[in-house]
RNA sequence: GGCGAAGUAGCUCAGUCGGUUAGAGCAGCGGAAUCAUAAUCCGCGUGUCCGGGGUUCGAAUCCCUGCUUCGCUACCA
């Protein structure tokens, strides 16, 4: 039986329309699927919606539709935007689904009846404009209007008895939360002590959520429901067999929900008796144009953006981008020029051209047929080691995580390609030695192959054209190996995948 | 304030246990070549490795200190 692989991305809460920075969590999650299943995992991959919550309520209300309509638009416009880009995801999960709710209530049903859930009635400061608790610092500040002292009753989970337990875990398991700053944070966190989580919100403040199966004034706190999705998804209390099998999983988010995740969650799942997540990855945010995307400076990335991107140069670009530059340890920066010189020197330049030239030189010389290799030469031999050394570290980052690295060491392999037909100049050599012209072209489209092979989770609209290209019959996911090339195939008329873009162009567009 | 991280070529960054002339990609400059999307290939960096001090035969790498930047400091998602 294969290893299974579980990722999910974070629930994407309906409150805001997709930008790029879940485009980006969940391209990356994609991708890291995807590689995979190339490996031969059985991948579960996992997305969807949060939708209970204040915000979403209040939203609904304001838009004089009732919650429920307001998170069916969302999650349609969030599944819309996985659908423009392939995605891969095998589940889509809405917390607000019949399966979800009900793993909700008999979680925290358990909880309550092992004492592990408790009443109290918390006094604080109440800001009713925004119909929030806040906590002392923010009333000392003066953040909020329409502040008063009062006091609510309320259910708390013994999130603080678990601190220990959880201290250790951490350290014990040196991977769990990645990168290493982020598991510093948080080790710097339990530092000081933990308290009890509040899970519960009266009905008369809120309404729109899950009800607590032991008490039908209240509703669940979002994030005790939101959480579980991760669980429900897979089939707990649901499909044993399967949940056994893909959980724990490999959660990838950004660092704005660190703490949810790396506290909260595990908390949780020990109180619940589940193992641990494998890992929390929190990756960084992008900047746009050097600052902090915003709104009010026109560089905010939203969905018009990304796909005014994807027009001019493809979607798989956008995916590419966000693999290769994305801000996996700190904050990357996002800048439309950076974008398309990347594109156009690694893309067009390096690879595209490259099919160019092979394509080309066998088009001329062999009618387009793939030719005959004889004799390796030592030439060859470094050209197909250097290919499994690539593979290799290719999925040794794929088990950090680290597509940046995964993507460069790819592009090393490609580029290598186009110094390897330099020194062996095959269009002189098809003059006078056809045979060791056909050798040197078929190394070079074997390499070729096994790159695009590789690049396929990174560009898999363009890689799946390329393979159509390459007539073999193969599917881009399967080719793992360098001389499985079959020659005497005819090659498709070759098309430009990665046509040049002009940077000139940038300058007229607006900003 | 407390805790933590970072400061290396124009830009983005890599530098494992301290060890020979500090690296890569991109951009730039020069050249070669012409199969190719003016793409490719080759060559070119006297960088105060943030400043100062220290340990050491030897430090970008360890210690102290100063400066700068950033993150976390929870019950808003």
């Amino acid at each position: 039986m294969s290893p299974s692989f579980y990722i999910t991305t974070p629930l994407y809460y309906v409150n805001d329309r997709p930008h790029i920075g879940s485009a980006y969590t969940t391209l990356i999650a994609d991708i890291i699927a995807m590689y995979h299943r190339m490996k031969g995992d059985d991948v579960y991959f996992l997305t969807g919606t949060d939708e209970h919550g204040q915000k979403v309520q209040q939203a609904a209300e304001k838009n004089g539709i009732s919650p429920r309509e307001h998170c069916d638009l969302y999650a349609a416009r969030f599944r819309e935007l996985w659908s423009y880009f392939n995605l891969s995801n095998d589940d889509f999960i809405r917390t607000t689904e019949e399966r979800h709710v009900r793993v909700v209530q008999t979680v925290l049903r358990k909880l309550y009846d092992e004492g592990q859930i408790y009443k109290d009635t918390y006094d604080g400061w109440y800001s009713v404009a925004d119909e929030l608790f806040i906590s002392e610092k923010d009333y000392q500040e003066g953040k909020y209007r329409d502040v008063r002292r009062i006091s609510e009753s309320n259910y708390y989970f013994r999130m603080s008895d678990y601190r220990e337990r959880l201290i250790r875990h951490i350290q014990e398991h040196p991977d769990f939360i990645a990168p290493e700053n982020r598991r510093n944070e948080i080790l710097g966190f339990l530092k000081q002590p933990l308290k009890d989580l509040c899970i519960s919100r009266p009905k008369e403040r809120l309404s729109w959520g899950i009800e607590l199966p032991f008490d039908d004034q209240y509703v669940t706190y979002v994030w005790f429901d939101a959480l579980l999705n991760y669980i429900t998804a897979p089939g707990y209390l649901q499909d044993a067999e399967k949940f056994d099998r893909y959980w724990p999983a490999v959660h990838l988010i950004g660092k704005d929900i660190l703490t949810t995740h790396c506290v909260y969650w595990p908390a949780m799942l020990m109180a619940a008796g589940l193992p641990l997540p494998a890992k929390i990855f929190a990756h960084g945010w992008w900047t746009s144009e050097g600052q902090k995307m915003s709104k009010s400076l026109g560089n905010f990335i939203d969905l018009d953006t990304i796909r005014e991107h994807c027009e001019r140069v493809g979607k798989d670009m956008y995916r590419y981008f966000m693999a290769k530059e994305g801000p996996l340890q700190n904050d990357s920066d996002f800048s439309r020029e950076r974008f398309y010189q990347t594109y156009n020197s690694d893309l067009a330049n390096d690879f595209g051209n490259l099919v160019n030239r092979i394509f080309k030189l066998i088009g001329k010389f062999y009618e387009g047929k793939i030719p005959t290799p004889a004799k390796f030469s030592p030439d060859e031999e470094a050209l197909k080691a250097n290919a499994e050394q690539c593979r290799v570290k290719v999925f040794e980052y794929l088990q950090e995580l680290n597509v940046n690295a995964l993507t460069a060491e790819i592009l090393r392999y490609v580029s290598s390609l186009n110094r390897y037909l330099e020194i062996k100049e095959p269009w002189k050599l098809a003059k006078n030695d056809t045979a060791a012209a056909g050798t040197v072209l078929y190394a070079a489209l074997a390499g070729l192959r096994f790159s695009a092979a590789l690049l396929y989770p990174l560009l898999p609209e363009k890689m799946r054209e390329f393979f159509a290209m390459l007539n073999t019959g193969e599917a881009p996911g399967s080719v793992l190996e360098w001389d499985t090339l079959p020659a005497g195939v005819q090659l498709q008329e070759m098309i430009a995948l990665f046509p040049r873009f002009d940077l000139s162009l940038l300058e007229s567009s607006a900003q």
